[in-house]
DNA sequence: CTGAAAGCGCTAACAT
DNA sequence: ATGTTAGCGCTTTCAG
């Protein structure tokens, strides 16, 4: 068997180029920076010594004097297992990535899932292997939050950081979100212009997440004599969207529309309501929340829903990001809102 | 507002830390890298300034010395966007990390999307960012592969490559493939046990991947004279496996059995069985390959399968990975097949 | 057990 | 347009 190591001895350097094509360093470092102020020969010349080579530049060396990677980390704190098969996510990181390798950026990803993990990932981040983190925290009070202040790397965070009582106004902290709240407005309002009186809500867990406490404020504005009796929480799962709808069933026979916080959550709405012999716009009007295609186009009836753009979210967390390192002394604009719009289906 | 920037001023070096204790460098050095000889009273002490400091190693430093990151790669080809909502790759990663995190290595999740993707991550990869790459290529003859061998970077695919023609040997190159061959044979064996005579198969796409083409081989090992009638080809979809076992059945009224080649497609073909009015397993036995939970145990019936352990073959990657950057010299022990076992439920 | 000195591979003034 | 000179912040002999 040939071994083909190419790790044999040691790596070129700089310098090696350097002697092989009779110039200094510095002229090397300016051809692999594509810096204008050197002689077309030379940079053939040395170019051509780099290939010959297989020289490559050694990145730790050169952070060292710049201090900069060229790689941003995207961190997800991932609660069980949940996330990873979520295609809101999917989609985020899509933007994410795409406005990252625009600026010529590598995305690194890090997943924090054992307690342990907190510790390994601070090391990482705070030890200078990338330009700066975009951070997913899905518990309120994380200490991802604390976390990225104390390592002062630049960061934007996902979604608004839900603080709990005694955590401190986290003042610089970037965010993207979306605008969870003018969402449900929009869609408790076309509820109403559709003349339905009886209108109640699903809604995800507020006491946990930003979004489910935005979207059920947007309910709360439009309607804000609502019973109580109208309103139930479950946990944004299909299950849990489903035994929602039947409890409010039970204590509202007669309500005739419902604003259910996530298009998973509406999609076992649906399904309790078609059990329960109601039909699906004319008795119970149903209005979801994200627009996932692959659950909103394919329920029965399809789902109309409120659409978040959520790649572009993606991609304006990566742009926000590089505003804060390109003018670190600037005031923080810290908070970007991604407006959302109601699509009408079959179920409203 | 207060701005509470950490970034401020310069970071704290290890000579900060050392002038401040009142000892070298070195002795901080030692202190960090936790070596044995250092009095106990200077270990607090320097413990104590640390802290105080809020001091974290500047990586690129001590990278370019020790030439060691503590961080791996995981590479994933990501075709279309599929596989980021793949039960299987999520379950393979968290072998991954668990085995990772237990050598105090960071795992760094990259994804090559766009075709501009693979040079960035070829200097990524090249640059020194990490002291290995897990890889997983989904195409044949995939980049990837000829990308690591020329940096020389130390690397463990996921699944076994497959290989063109005219692709060279790729003598060293390790991987971790489960045994999609003999489970297979098991699968089949099983419906040859239970009396059936005419079965049949749906394979994944056995051009393009070597799990399809080494489940097709298992099915040949136990049924060398089957008919070609009682093969049809799919891709691994649920759509695929129910237009498949149509075909199947339209060739082959009579057959009694049918291996099919992962359980997303076997959910498909259970659909098609049923709605042509068979019963399984009474007239039609069913085994599936993969065992996801997710699938496989709320089929109609549930699903027989072959089962793999991903996880643990995301911790023989890593763990592999660790034995060839620990003695680079030794004769790559280059590929780990790991066993399945058969799973019975009602289908078959 | 601790310190002094050298150097990892690169970039960035500063000269020329 | 190119070369010279200093470091970047750390680890690692080698002395003591």
């Amino acid at each position: 068997m040939v071994l083909t190591r190419r790790t044999t001895g040691h790596r070129p350097t700089l310098e090696d180029v350097a002697r092989r094509s009779g110039v200094s360093r510095s002229t090397v470092s300016r051809v692999i920076n594509a810096e204008p102020r050197v002689s077309a020969e030379v940079v053939d010349r040395v170019r051509q010594v780099i290939v010959e080579l297989g020289y490559v530049p050694n990145q730790a060396a050169r952070q060292l004097v710049t201090h900069r990677t060229g790689a941003v980390a995207v961190v997800a704190a991932q609660p069980e297992n949940r996330l990873f098969l979520d295609p809101f996510f999917d989609l985020l990181l899509r933007g994410i990535r795409r406005e990252l390798a625009g600026h010529g950026a590598q995305a690194v990803l890090l997943f924090l899932d054992d307690p342990d993990d907190y510790a390994r990932v601070a090391d990482y981040l705070g030890g200078g292997h990338v330009d700066g983190a975009l951070l997913f925290s899905l518990r309120p009070g994380d200490r991802l939050h604390e976390m990225v202040d104390r390592i002062g790397l630049p960061a934007v965070f996902g979604g608004r950081p839900l603080l709990r009582d005694g955590d401190p106004e986290r003042g610089g902290q970037a965010y993207v979100d979306g605008d969870n709240r003018g969402g449900a407005r929009q869609a408790v309002q076309h509820l109403v212009s559709l003349g339905r009186s009886r209108i109640a809500t699903v809604t995800g867990p507020y006491d946990q997440e930003n979004s489910a406490a935005d979207r059920l404020a947007g309910y709360r504005d439009v309607l804000p004599a609502a019973s109580t009796d109208l309103i139930e929480r479950a946990d944004y799962t299909l299950r849990g969207g489903a035994d929602a709808m039947a409890a409010l069933l039970r204590r509202q026979p007669g309500l005739d529309a419902v604003f259910v916080a996530s298009d998973l959550m509406a999609s076992g709405a649906l399904q309790t309501l078609r059990e329960s012999g109601r039909r699906v716009p004319e008795d119970v009007a149903v209005v979801g929340f994200d627009d996932l295609a692959e659950i909103a186009e394919s329920t029965d009836p399809p789902l109309t829903t409120v659409h978040q753009d959520v790649e572009e979210m993606g991609r304006l967390m990566a742009r926000l990001l590089f505003d804060i390192t390109q003018n670190p002394g600037a005031p923080t604009r810290s908070s970007v809102v991604v407006p959302t719009r109601l699509v009408l289906r079959e179920s409203a």
